[in-house]
DNA sequence: AATGAATGAGGGTTCATTCAT
DNA sequence: CATGAATGAACCCTCATTCAT
């Protein structure tokens, strides 16, 4: 019984690995049920037993890379004998850009998601992004009423910064083979709270 | 004569327009040459009179928005006469603000773009961004050179400032109805040279 | 008034020579209004002043070539000072072939016309055959009677005959360049007399 | 599995067949592939799971029908103990006129091939009369090196057979319900032997 | 549970023909 | 007369989904 519900575990990931190359490869129309199928090396109908449809293993491959990025991201702990808030921000953006690393065909799912602009997927992506907008915003507003964050819209500048950090993604996924992750956290995290200039110039 | 090229081109414009709107509605691939002409309300041959296909209208609208963009970021003149660096910076970013807030539709075409990831839309799309990171990694680079901009790795930074960019006018777009523009370009800018944190604390 | 009937005519002739050659070039279905149109330098409108669609103009060329062939078969004479026989057959056959290879664009067309089987195209050119075909066999029948033709089944004898006409010409506008007629005519009208044997052998 | 097998074959055959009865009913480009799917009472993706296209099916009829001809058309062997050639060429002819009566509908879509003229199918159907002209061609050189055979040109006179031949299929396709093929086959080689006219005489 | 043949809605495109200018 | 922009029926083909085996 267990063996068999393993199997069908197996199955469903073997799908979804091959779905989620199919995706990354040739974008979510492109891709086909039938580049899938090839892949996962499994008959037509077999796909059918283990997703309702097309859709379906998209968003399931969605919402696990959502679910575990959600966990990756730890709103920072500004109690009394909590981490340094710049160490605590530092392991959520290199937690974040391990797991991107990591998975290089999910992420050009996710980030270059060529999606009906209201489907079901399109909401989820939008969602999650919004969520993590928020608890920058949140981060921001909380900056400001202690004096650590100068006077800005927070509004603005979270969708500023969650921008930096999918662009910085984007770029990094495309572009470099293996990335310092530390590194690249830190200098996301100084351009975020310095900008580029040196301060005392200008 | 010239009354007939005008109306042809005119013809021409009401289909782009009717495209566009189709695009940024329902993106490029469940966009249909149906929606199209409904929405133009012209017949189904019309279309192919003026296009050779759905391909051609979503590329030209790309390159006119890619056009008018180009022209609207002009590098930073840092000769004796010229205007305040700063001035510049703020008139590009406003430029390119204003542009994309008086087309709400083609933006969303530009930046939401769910194309083949190998087609020549997206290829050219990349090319287009892609030229604009280069622009501010090499402003990064000399203000590295002359001291101004602090060091960093100008890939990475240019890749965060075009994201940030990028997400901010993402967010601007769906979210805000009339926005201010010289003041969010003011905000972006300050975001990407002091980042967000007070100055001396930290 | 003359003039301009005049100019009419040359329009429609002109017209037809290039709806011959788009023909011959492409076959009926391949040839589009365009080619016709491009061809003849004229516009879209123009040529529907003229022939009333597709149909028609082919039609018309192929009415003037049965018109013109079926004036060059003449039934051959046999009263008492009529020229002798096998010249009569000699000379048919001669103009005949003298006005195919004058216009090889039209007997492509003609001949491996690829036309509706039910259209009135087709129809009409299966007419012209079979009367040629009559004309033949009415030929033989009269032959048997008189005791120069043998005994034969002549309708079936002359749709060889005319097949070996059609084939022979086929062969003739595809290969040859500057045919010799009246050796041809000679060689043909021998080969459908006599047939391929030495005469006293087998 | 061999059951599948057998079941795919039986498919294909069913629309083949649909596709050649449509062919010869309506000619090639006016078939549509509607037309041949609706013969064949299946739904128009099944087509595609049998055939790339409609190129494809008629070039597969086109070409099973050139097999099948090749085989019966043998080169008559002339060596000592062979069979009198003259009764190998009956049978060649007997052998082809056979299949041609056994199939109505393919021959006309053989012989009024109406096809774009430069392509595939045309070019093979070319190929094929080609071929057969070609076999024809060398037996009359060689016969006339013999003796047997009178002077001519055998380019032009086997071009005159060919066509002899099909004009009597053509012929007897359209017009004769249950042909006699013995006797036909012998007016055929008699007619293309000895030619119309009683021997002596002339 | 697994298969893959069958389905048919829907897509992009072509082109003969019309008609206002 | 001549024009050519506009039309829309018809075509070929793809592919997500179903279902009998």
């Amino acid at each position: 019984m267990a063996d068999s519900e393993e199997k069908k575990e197996g199955r469903r990931r073997q799908i979804l690995a091959a779905a989620k190359e199919t995706f990354a490869e040739r974008g979510f129309h492109q891709a086909s049920i039938n580049d899938i199928i090839k892949r996962a090396d499994i008959a037509r109908g077999t796909f059918y037993l283990y997703f309702p449809g097309k859709d379906a293993v998209f968003e399931s491959i969605l919402d696990d890379a959502i679910d575990e990025l959600r966990g990756r991201i730890v709103a920072v702990d500004i109690s009394a004998g909590a981490a340094p808030a710049g160490l605590q921000l530092h392991q959520n953006v290199s937690r974040v850009l391990e797991y991107v690393f990591g998975d290089r065909a999910l992420i050009r799912v996710v980030l270059a998601h060529g999606l009906a602009p209201d489907s079901d997927a399109a909401q989820r992506v939008e969602a999650f992004f919004g969520h993590v907008r928020d608890l920058i915003e949140a981060s921001l507003r909380y900056g400001i009423t202690v004096g650590i964050v100068r006077q800005c819209d927070p509004e603005l500048v979270s969708s500023a910064i969650l921008g930096a950090i999918r662009g910085a993604i984007r770029h990094l996924v495309t572009d470099r083979d293996a990335p310092d992750v530390p590194k690249i956290a830190q200098e996301l995290i100084d351009f975020a709270l310095r900008g580029v200039i040196v301060p005392d110039r200008w």
